[in-house]
DNA sequence: AAGACGGGGAC
DNA sequence: GTCCCAGTCTT
């Protein structure tokens, strides 16, 4: 922040002058503003933010910032404790079985995120040596998983590298800074704020790692979606948004499309386990492509085939995904749809009987050794729900 | 350029 | 209940 001053106006004149001038300066106070907001109110307290002799732990901002996409902080924070916990470091999360990895990631949705950090963790471990980081954008966006601003959240952090982020947080702040008409989703939109995110950047490099923060979380706590918090803002000075009045109105959304509704049926079956009242229960796991793959989930029927008789529904219930929306009809025979919740009567549930399965055969585990495996945030919604009819 | 891919929170 | 949110990869 320091050599741009303004040009002597008897060297430079007109309109080009008078348009770029303020242009520039609002630029650079921009920075300036939000490193000093971002020094008073930033989150500090995060546990990847963590140092150790003022040195970020770049494994920890790793995990963390791909945990963060598309996925709130406070939902992260659980998650990420319990991940460092059972891999603490690269190496153990690059030895580690893909299925130890799924099933730490299970409930935080996305779970090609979980496949992808994996593949990195191998990859590094094979290119890198050891406790060594790559420490360009470059290197990190060849990763799978990582893209341009993932990538430079990264090294902006971890390295002081002067590379703009632009995640939806920020997006949607510089949408408002500029009134920025492209559509959300656009790539107009996209390459308009990416410029707009580079020519906002500090000059001084080791201003990078604060500034990052403060960006993201201005976006995360005061210049919110749907209540912008103006009055505390650091930049509403230099908002056109806000200046207009107009902060609601930005982002420019994206022409909503109708989202199909898709019916499926899924199937309780139980075997008795080799203890005494022990009851196991039949999971699929799912193909490595599509919705939830390679998680584990109830075995499932096309809703239009007819049921054989002994089978009666127990529930429904719906999931709602950004493009579709699956309504589940949960299907289990009748001895054990009469057994739930009469205490001691479990005993008498039946085998499931013959049943054609799709794909594979299912794999039988009792639901507290299910709820340990990888499974999508329904099923164990479901399991809980059977173990709870259960117990009473 | 558009679609696939989850789950949680606001309303 | 319904709508909203918003990174990367694939097609």
């Amino acid at each position: 922040m320091c050599c741009l001053r303004p040009p002597r106006a008897a060297f430079y004149s007109g309109p080009a002058l008078k348009l770029l001038l303020p242009r520039l300066s609002a630029l650079m106070t921009f920075a300036s503003d939000l490193l000093a907001w971002g020094r008073l109110h930033g989150r500090r307290d995060m546990p990847w933010q963590q140092t150790t002799h003022g040195a970020l732990n770049v494994y920890w901002v790793w995990v963390s910032e791909v945990m963060l996409q598309q996925t709130q902080v406070q939902t992260v924070h659980p998650y990420f404790l319990a991940f460092i916990r059972r891999f603490p470091t690269r190496r153990g999360l690059a030895e580690a079985p893909l299925e130890e990895v799924l099933a730490a990631w299970s409930g935080l949705g996305y779970y090609r995120r979980a496949r992808n950090l994996h593949a990195a963790a191998r990859q590094l471990e094979l290119e890198c040596s050891q406790n060594d980081w790559p420490s360009t954008r470059d290197a990190w966006q060849a990763l799978p998983g990582l893209g341009r601003s993932t990538a430079a959240a990264i090294v902006a952090s971890c390295f002081n590298q002067r590379e703009a982020i632009l995640d939806g947080n920020v997006k949607r702040v510089l949408a408002r800074q500029v009134c920025a008409e492209q559509p959300w989703g656009s790539a107009a939109l996209d390459r308009f704020l990416w410029d707009e995110s580079q020519a906002r950047l500090p000059e001084q490099a080791d201003a990078m790692p604060l500034y990052t923060q403060s960006l993201m979380d201005l976006g995360a706590t005061v210049c919110l979606p749907r209540r912008p918090d103006c009055g505390p803002c650091p930049v509403s000075a230099h908002c056109q948004a806000f200046q207009r009045k107009a902060s609601l109105e930005f982002p420019r959304p994206r022409p909503a499309k109708a989202r199909p509704v898709r019916q499926t049926r899924w199937l309780v079956i139980v075997q008795p386990g080799p203890r005494t009242g022990e009851l196991r229960l039949g999971l699929q796991k799912q193909p490595e492509q599509g919705v939830w793959a390679g998680l584990w989930s109830f075995p499932s029927l096309d809703p239009s085939a007819s049921m054989p008789e002994g089978w009666a529904e127990w529930e429904r219930f719906h999931h709602d995904f950004s493009h579709f929306r699956l309504a589940v009809s949960l299907w289990m025979p009748k001895p054990l749809l009469n057994a739930l919740g009469q205490a001691g009567s479990v005993l008498s549930a039946q085998d499931s009987g013959p049943v054609a399965f799709g794909c594979s055969p299912p794999t039988f585990k009792t639901i507290t050794d299910w709820l340990e495996q990888g499974i999508p945030s329904p099923v164990r919604q479901v399991l809980l729900r059977l173990a709870k009819s259960l117990q009473t």
